[in-house]
DNA sequence: AATGAATGAGGCTTCATTCAT
DNA sequence: TATGAATGAAGCCTCATTCAT
């Protein structure tokens, strides 16, 4: 019986995007993700074609959806701490939904490095606004509001301090042994101490 | 890659360990290591009975490794900032070895927690030596050494600053246009530098 | 391609006598017939109720048309040797239509005997149309107009004459290296001297 | 139980030429291959790869084995009519194993002409060889022993009185209403009666 | 009459694993 | 210890077909 009218391609979309990147569980099969998205698995081909083109699919647009909104802060008005604030809420509403998306990038790029060209290549000016960033970090150390060092190394820290805890969240629930609910708390608390971090006093 | 020559059993683990955690390759085949042992595939169920197997003995020896050496730092009658100093150096060493094993583990808990039980369990007095390093934390911010925050979160910055250029290596290769030897030099410079984000002035 | 137009029935039912047998694509699925023709796929379920029934009644029509003219000269009255250029001619004009169908009859038949039972025991008169064309023939082998041999195998040099090149064209124009063109004038040329091969001096 | 020592590749080569070649079961699937080998479907693909690999080896085999059979006629030093004698011989053996060869390849190169590509360019010495030939024919014309054509039809015309009687041998078993054995005696008697066809009187 | 969505059957292939030597 | 052969499970995908509109 169909169920969801025309929406059945979403559904199975976000179902994928849910199992791949949010339980960052890259073994799925197409079965899983069909039983997931309470659909028959051939329409999975159906809309997709192969899992292939699903799971990229949906890296692509987690990826552009990200890129997008960082970029917007990037490339705003602000002041530089005030953007950085703003990237960091961002960049964990972000998280929040797909904790693995760098991780699987990652994976990914060590193992098929020519399909994942375009994602890096693509975005229409971006390697030029990422440098107006790394620019205006060294204005910030000039200026003596952050520490000295390599820009690009203030940009790592800035999302190492900000991606690392949701990718190793479950080492570190059985590390601590915290609920779910406790790390989330801390997670939160973290947000406002990672700006903290990264400037001076 | 210096191997305990002549011993089959070794240069298979050895080659497993190399294709899983240094290269982050999850969906290696028994094939795939076999030919990169240079050795007949059915071996390595001879020696380890199943991939299975090989693939979590992999995990343990790495992480036991790891933590023993992390943990004779942390027990170590070092002061807290020489502690840290070595923890990092320590660290570094096990991740240019090892880069993928924590998102590995990560990415596997997920998905078999039962399996890494024991892992976390097994370690004898690994539990109290962690919460005598909170404490430590804890009373270096007391002393104003270091910023105020939960001790964890001191600690998931700690490692969150080490370990996520590693995992994150490939990515940023590609955004910023780097050489390998390039990233190296960047990661060498960070070394440094980790101990100064997490230190007051 | 003249095409009856304005029925999607007929258009779908040409353009699948086209695929099977006369470009001999035996594994055309239902999408690449529903393509060809320019209609939506389901549609040929619902003339057609299954690709089956689709495949066989193709061929029985072709089948019946070339039975039908084919008997029609048969049983003319005309002189034997008029009688097989008209022949000659009549399975030409069926051939240059349908190079594949006896190709395909003869490869179904091994595979699914049953199924076509009927479009041999179908033809009424049949049997005994050529039972009389079997004694006109040896009539013309007592009469020294032909090179004795079994009726049968004088029957089967006459369809073999006319039916292989055609099946076989792909072979030799890759063989010979010759053009659509040039192979079509051969086989103009192999219609006249056909008869000659058949008859005496 | 492995039954067959280091035989099972052959086995199932062999009974993948039956399958393919003598019963002219084109839509044979592995599963079909492997049962009436009596073997475990997988070991087709130990062996061979795919089924595409596999029918394609089939396939060159049978036409290689064929092609020099009759090339070593071809290039002996024989009268021509004798040449032609021995040609029917060795083509009459070659058709009783694979009386579907000629017919697969036609249909095969009007789907895929790329694939088969190889199978004619690929034969050393093979054009002139065929070229030889046709001036024979063209020196037997002009000898008066056997009748004005061109050399290509008379080549076809030897083709044709050999290989269609083996491919529709189906139809014709139907239509007189012949058993096996009865068609055989016809195709025997055939053989003789292809070459008094060919030459003049 | 026509179409997009949905489904079940079945094919090909890969993989881990076991057997026998 | 080592290896080629064999096997079962399971994955991906395509196809014909049906459903609902």
């Amino acid at each position: 019986m169909p169920v969801k009218d025309c929406k059945t391609e979403q559904l199975i979309k976000e179902t994928a995007k849910r199992i791949f990147l949010t339980e960052g569980n890259m073994f799925a099969t197409t079965q899983d993700i069909a039983d997931a998205a309470g659909v028959n698995r051939t329409l999975l081909h159906y809309y997709f074609r192969s899992r292939d083109v699903l799971f990229n699919m949906v890296f692509k647009e987690a990826l552009t959806e990200l890129r997008e909104r960082l970029h917007e802060v990037l490339g705003s008005q602000l002041a530089f701490k005030q953007k950085i604030d703003n990237l960091v809420s961002v960049f964990y509403d972000e998280l929040i939904k797909f904790p693995y998306l760098e991780t699987f990038i990652a994976l990914q790029l060590n193992q098929e490095p020519a399909k994942y060209e375009e994602l890096f290549t693509g975005l229409p000016g971006g390697k030029e606004r990422l440098k107006n960033f790394l620019k205006e970090i060294q204005r910030e150390m000039d200026n003596g509001h952050i520490a000295e060092m390599k820009p690009i190394n203030f940009f790592i820290n800035l999302f190492a301090l900000m991606a690392y805890p949701f990718v190793a969240r479950p080492i570190y629930l059985k590390m601590f042994d915290l609920t779910d609910a406790a790390y989330n708390k801390l997670l939160t608390e973290r947000k406002k101490s990672i700006v903290s971090m990264l400037f001076k006093n």
